[in-house]
DNA sequence: TTGAAAGCGCTAACAA
DNA sequence: TTGTTAGCGCTTTCAA
């Protein structure tokens, strides 16, 4: 039972094969009532073109990808949501390979994505790409790469970021703001040697310092995972001088965190106030109301996915870096 | 700067392509001498294999597919990330298509499976596929189909489930055991065409039944997400006889009911005892201690890949349906 | 308007 | 041990 193919057709109606590729596609040099002929028996006889034939003969192949360093339960499912939904309008597939936050994976995707013949790639960079030369290939080579989130920073590319300073900017002031004189504010950061944390903590120090406080380093707190963060904050609270207001720079680490106050049994934003930057959805979840700036994965993901599909259809070329809105919320 | 082939090589080194292309194979054939250096030459001039063409020479690609009903932040990242794993380890990559809970698309993305020549699919269906006919095309000509969590009812396949009858007659004992006389049980369920569904439901009859307790179908709650479930729970609680204690099918459901007693300011399990099939995660990242039977996801995509593989590499071939284990969680 | 032929890059059967 | 050849299915240039 082997596919049907445009050979097979073309011999049915003793036309020649490249007639019968004309016609499906609509070619205006074959005449109508063939074409229609040839377009019907293609239909009866159940003709579906071979895509790995057509992938070789055009060297690619109607398909994206999406490399990412991780696949956790925040963030990750609504970037992928927005940036499968583009792709599918535009008869794109997905194609998606994961870093594992491994540098070496991420050279073997980028590797995967040439021979592959995506047409695209959506990137966002595991914790030790501090340099992206393996992306350089793809680029050369005519696949655009759109860096999302995780971007590289000393190097000019096609960006779109979220604006961590200044949404961390916005998120601590509002803990200043709303709460007479804290004794201590402290922050929760991922990995220090990402680009969004180092945003992040130069936001977190210049809120602190625009209200003339001092930033001590002392108070920010670097944290892998959920784990360590929820670790580190029962540390913390155990401490000498615990904090009584917290800024976390993103979902991983709130979830940790409130693990812990649960534990605790903390009165939210009684014993401890808390502003995080967020998806939204988690502080949707919890008994505290948790007001938070949000950086919708969603939205990301969608201008991720249409700035690189804007580049594949030539509508776009320079270089850019697109910041996506992030609104405070306090419901 | 295009892209070295197997005849570039031949060229400089005055071979013929085959022989190149034994070498890179390692065939026994080629000397050792020869095969040295044409391996060399390879490395040296950065030679890769063109995918595209090897796909259509094998009429096959290395891809495995994951076509699932929907994206959502509870289940299918462990399940992704489960499979994910699994095919990087065999060197397989990975194609997402997303049915959108719409058979009509789950029909096309079976059809992308076939043009596209991956070798093997996980395939999780739509609340409304209630034959699966469109996936044995794939079937037929040799591409593995393998069924996981929501499956084909009345259809025999490779399947993958959680048997949630038994999970939820667990669920259900504990909620009868560990609590004086209850009033009132209420079970929140997901679509009722599912068949995921339809065994949980029975589940929780048979449970009650057994403890000699009557099941009432209006106790039985069915919505399709979690804001259903936080708007359905907020008018049951409402009115004239509220339950005393709960079963929830999903973490979709769970989500959107703990929302609604946060709303409620309900005391958990003191005004109400719930207990959930869940992933893990969200129980754990709540204040209250919700016993639960663990349904893992990464253990289902664990599994199903498993066995995916393990028909593509032939050591299996009848039908059987796998099912995974469900501990029970109280932490 | 249609046909013939070449070729995308690779592999495998057959020859030598 | 190596070379020759053909072909996977499709598209496209060139010729008729």
């Amino acid at each position: 039972m082997s596919r049907v193919t445009i050979k097979d057709i073309a011999r049915v109606l003793g036309v020649n094969p490249s007639t019968v590729s004309r016609a499906l596609h609509n070619h205006p040099d074959v005449s109508i009532e063939l074409k229609a002929n040839i377009k019907q028996l293609a239909e009866q006889m159940g003709y579906k073109p071979n895509q790995m034939a057509i992938n070789l003969r055009n060297g690619k192949s109607k398909t994206i990808a999406l490399i990412i360093p991780e696949i956790s339960m925040f963030f990750f499912p609504s970037v992928m949501k927005a940036i499968e939904e583009e792709a599918h309008k535009r008869g794109y597939n997905l194609l998606v390979l994961h870093s594992n936050d491994d540098v070496q994976r991420e050279i073997q995707n980028a590797e995967i994505c040439a021979f592959t013949g995506v047409e695209g790639v959506l990137v966002s960079l595991t914790k030790e790409s501090f340099e992206t030369s393996h992306f350089l290939d793809l680029s050369y080579s005519g696949v655009p790469v759109v860096y999302f989130d995780k971007v590289p920073n000393n190097i000019q590319g096609h960006k779109v970021i979220v604006p961590g300073k200044e949404a961390t900017i916005q998120a601590v002031e509002y803990l200043i703001q709303h709460s007479e004189n804290h004794q201590r504010i402290c922050g929760f950061f991922g990995d220090p040697r990402l680009s969004i944390t180092q945003d992040r903590v130069e936001g977190f120090r210049q809120a602190l310092t625009q209200a003339n406080r001092l930033f001590y380093i002392q108070d920010a707190f670097f944290v892998n995972n959920s784990q360590k963060a929820e670790e580190t904050f029962l540390t913390l609270w155990n401490s000498a001088n615990p904090p009584s207001a917290l800024f976390m720079m993103s979902d991983e680490v709130l979830a940790g965190v409130i693990k812990a106050t649960h534990a605790l049994g903390l009165n939210i934003p009684q014993d401890l106030q808390i502003v995080a930057i967020s998806d939204g959805y988690l502080p949707l979840l919890l008994p505290q109301k948790i007001p938070y700036v949000e950086t919708s994965g969603y939205q990301l993901g969608k201008t991720a996915a249409f700035y690189l599909f804007d580049i594949i259809n030539e509508k776009k070329t320079e270089f850019e870096t697109i910041s996506i809105e992030t609104p405070f919320r306090n419901a």
